[in-house]
DNA sequence: CTTAAGTGTTGACGATCGACCACATTTAAT
DNA sequence: ATTAAATGTGGTCGATCGTCAACACTTAAG
């Protein structure tokens, strides 16, 4: 599943959870966080830690990935890089 | 790429923002946060928000994304749900 | 219905955040 | 070697964090 809110975090979290049949207060102490944090994530308190977060996924044995897009064939090759790069080079009045 | 420490996050982060050219200013800006904040993040700084960790990510254009292992054919039922709940049915005594 | 467990809310507290600024250091280009 | 851009450091400041404790509210079981 794609994370691009925290919404979207905090639901899965939650989701897998009650999958486990585990109480707050269990993943908190599981995740070495109070449960007043872990209400407040499974809440998308978009002002949690990361580091607690990605224990938290730990605990749960949710990996956590990044896929970059658009790699091209060659390395170090990237047409959106160019074209960033490109536009740079056009606002050289601004 | 897996993602189990902030210093996976950071380190692709600082990766991706270079191959693009970008100054961390730019980034920055592109991510609506304080160059300070950037400097933080690719410092592997444990506490940073979630919530602008997801902003840069956007701006990078680096989806994140969670893949549940262990996902039984059967919806609903997970082998390593079936065993905690069966140990916490051991643990009544405590 | 009664009871207990689970969940959520509130207020207090020290600690720390992120933004801003000025200044040092490093890197890169000429 | 010079110069300017890019990166990193240290300080302040208001705002908010995460934890704790006490207290409702909601579920689930009996």
């Amino acid at each position: 599943m794609n994370i691009i809110s925290v919404k979207d975090l905090a639901s899965l979290i939650k989701q897998e959870r009650k999958a486990r049949a585990w109480t707050q207060a269990e993943l908190a102490e599981r995740s070495g966080v109070s449960r007043d944090w872990i209400i407040a994530l499974e809440q998308a308190k978009p002002s949690v830690e990361l580091a607690l977060v990605l224990r938290t996924l730990k605990a749960l044995n949710l990996p956590l990935a990044i896929n970059k897009p658009n790699q091209s064939a060659q390395d170090g090759i990237n047409l959106d890089d160019i074209l960033d790069q490109t536009k740079q080079r056009a606002n050289k009045s601004s």
